[in-house]
DNA sequence: GTCTATAGGTAGATAGAC
DNA sequence: GTCTATCTACCTATAGAC
């Protein structure tokens, strides 16, 4: 009986949080961390706010796990750049993974990019430096095939600065995108022309190599 | 007298005025429209409370205000692209114009920003008329380039979006590109460097042609 | 034009009945 | 575990003295 219990009370605190953090996503990736009403968020889990202090203890608590989550998301969701890889394919790669991230995660995608606008205040210590260290791996892939020759020399970092600022583009600052794209909404179509135009722009360049009869 | 008085009634005016408006697009920037509050502004223009809303009739007012002035400010700001530039020279210039605005104004950077990812709810009709015709011109010369075989086909809007994405990342999530290259804060070369890789990517690739003996 | 005082409402968080 | 009622603090905005 007792057993019945517990888990019909697991049950219900493993939905409900689930319920809260859902929805404190969507209140958070709206109106940033000062700006959300945990009454809000309670109207949205259907919930009555007292109960929302039940299963966390305060809004920063609820937010702080929100952003934790997110970064523990992007581990799978990016593929990893390898140095076998062919460069050209791999950047393909992990222009595509980026992009369809941000089209499957708009939400923590925009309350990430909303707290880093706001000053990173609630972004760990831990999480900075598990970002860090995941750029230089990235880096380190780039350099070796800038040695090997198989990449022109670019300075890697920024490069991946760019990398990230286009994608990333098409879910925090969608109202642009689409206004520039004249469309209402994004489809998978404009999502696809978005890894081609930035992955041949990369890749080849925009401007024709010189003719050689010059 | 009169005359006197209301010279110095506007110079007080006009100054408060300014200041209201400078350190509110601090605070708006630091925490989006919902979370920003008048009483900060208050404080830091150090004047009363009552006297912010003796200069706008409300919060939305201030905030409405800073934004038409922002967009009003990047006509100046962006150099032009003329069909008759170099289209690499044209690039450049946009690149570092982009970047050189973004570095000299990232409070109205950021807060622009925060506006767009929380939903562009303040962006009147007009501003986003104006903003669109700006990039259908931007578009025009790309393709007219392209037509010329001055430049490659690719899908223009998509490749000004990139520019914007890669630009504004420097401003917009500052503490991340500080992580990325391993710096306390961005000093003037690094936006050299930022330029440098941005363009030299975009315009000859990162991938070498492959070798003629094949 | 300036600013104290305050209205009227809502925020985050908690006490305690069930 | 759940939720009503409520605390204290703070919010936007205004009234009205100077």
């Amino acid at each position: 009986m007792a057993r019945t219990t517990e888990k019909l009370d697991e049950k219900i605190r493993a939905r409900n949080i689930r319920i809260i953090l859902d929805v404190a996503t969507d209140v958070f990736s709206r109106k940033g961390f000062d700006g959300a009403r945990i009454a809000e968020i309670a109207e949205l889990a259907n919930l009555p706010k007292a109960n929302i202090y039940y299963y966390f203890s305060s809004k920063e608590d609820i937010y702080s796990t929100i952003i934790t989550n997110l970064i523990a998301g992007w581990d799978d969701a990016l593929s990893k750049l390898r140095v076998d890889q062919d460069p050209a394919d791999a950047l393909r790669q992990y222009v595509r993974a980026k992009l369809v991230y941000a089209r499957e995660n708009p939400r923590e995608s925009r309350l990430f990019a909303s707290e880093i606008i706001q000053g990173a205040r609630f972004l760990s210590k831990k999480d900075r430096a598990h970002m860090r260290a995941a750029t230089d791996r990235y880096v380190a892939v780039l350099d070796q095939w800038m040695q090997e020759g198989r990449m022109r020399k670019i300075d890697a970092r920024h490069f991946f600065i760019m990398l990230w600022g286009a994608t990333q583009f098409y879910s925090d600052f969608e109202p642009l995108a689409c206004d520039a794209l004249h469309r209402n909404s994004l489809s998978e179509q404009d999502y696809d022309s978005a890894v081609d135009t930035i992955v041949s722009s990369i890749v080849s360049g925009v401007i024709p190599v010189a003719q050689p009869n010059r």
